[in-house]
DNA sequence: TGTACATCAGTGAACGCGCGTTCACTGATGTAC
DNA sequence: TGTACATCAGTGAACGCGCGTTCACTGATGTAC
């Protein structure tokens, strides 16, 4: 009772299932879930065509596994910890914030990009057990940071967290859109200028006299 | 030599292929561009498949067409005018900008979704004679007014005008995908409550003592 | 230890469907006489 | 004015392709004797 093994697995221990979900994974990443067809996937780990039905409902489960696992590797790679409050100044730790949503947003968008347009596959997604944060983890972070200067006092009292953490991940649907929808765009980092005046207009606002 | 004509124009005035235009363009602002098929488009405007390539290349230049009909109309959809510097108050104005910003993009941003999936679209887009602002002609606006209300003194002098534009359209970018990716979201509209405190960061930023 | 057999995940050719696109045909209108 | 013909945009059945999915078959491994 051992049965067939693929060959693609010969002399590796990863189960066949985890080994789809990771090939899917690597081309997820590279250009996104529209236009990837379950063939791509099966040349990409080196497999039969059919396999990926012996453990898999249809390709949007595997396409929504795969894109779970990539959401969670890229916040894993996120290097450092988010700013705590109190530590550094707000200014810097806005910035790292507006820093790291933006390393991961631009990492995750482009897999994201589209999913708008297949219904299927955001129904397969809402199905997994852990609910795919998509960035949101991040946004909620912010928040709670920004509380957390409230209480002491570091920021304003009548600030929104949540109004900050909007812009702040706004910003980066923003940018990394822009380069999406413009294929000749400029290098994936935005301008350090662009990331001060960000920053500066966060923490003082437009008005004069401030 | 008056050949043929299509059966839905008979008593309209209109070109065949403005028809089509305008039958894509009514598919397109409801469901996007992605799943759209040519015989939809055939359907919606009463016509025979095969007509649209004897006045479009292909499908693509066909759907340009529709996008870009799309955004004119919603751009003169909106109403009032964009507020001018000097007049009112900077915050109602900006105010007035973001709410416009906001409309825009709720009713574009759905067409665009998917886009970025569909680069034979993207460079026929870049084919049409007028560059496409797709909301960037509002942003370039709101970086003009403040410009111009730094001159007048009513915004500090050191501020980002393309920042604040950045942050405006970012917002906008994040609450309508946002709407996109949740099917079963709440009613397009923001709270007036966020409204008011992103207004209110953009004016002010979180810094206390101002 | 050696041989015949049962198991069942893996294999990949084949199926069916929907799509973009083509093209032989239709038929309303203008022209020739 | 009336009739035969030429024009060519519109028509829609048909083509070819690529996709997701299926399923009869393969063959490495475990079991029976």
């Amino acid at each position: 009772m051992a049965p067939r093994r693929a060959a693609a697995l010969r002399g590796g221990e990863q189960s066949l299932r985890e080994h789809l979900v990771a090939a899917a994974r690597a081309l997820v990443a590279r250009c996104g879930t529209a236009g990837l067809t379950v063939r791509d996937i099966a040349g990409e780990a080196g497999v039969a065509d059919g396999v990926l039905y012996n453990h898999f409902a249809d390709k949007e489960e595997l396409l929504a596994h795969a894109l779970h696992a990539h959401v969670r590797a890229v916040e894993a790679e996120l290097d450092g910890v988010p700013p705590r409050p109190g530590e550094g100044t707000v200014a810097a730790n806005l910035r790292a914030y507006l820093e790291r949503s933006l390393a991961l947003h631009a990492a995750i968008l482009p897999a994201f990009a589209g999913l708008t347009t297949q219904p299927k596959l955001l129904a397969r997604l809402g199905d997994l057990p852990t609910p795919l944060h998509g960035g949101q983890g991040l946004r909620a972070d912010l928040a709670g940071y920004l509380r957390a200067e409230q209480g002491l006092g570091r920021v304003a009292a009548s600030a929104s967290p949540e109004a900050v953490a909007t812009l702040v991940v706004g910003v980066c649907h923003d940018l990394v859109l822009g380069r999406l929808l413009d294929p000749s765009g400029p290098p994936p980092e935005p301008s350090a200028e662009l990331v001060d005046a960000l920053v500066a207009t966060l923490l003082h606002g437009v008005l004069p006299g401030d």
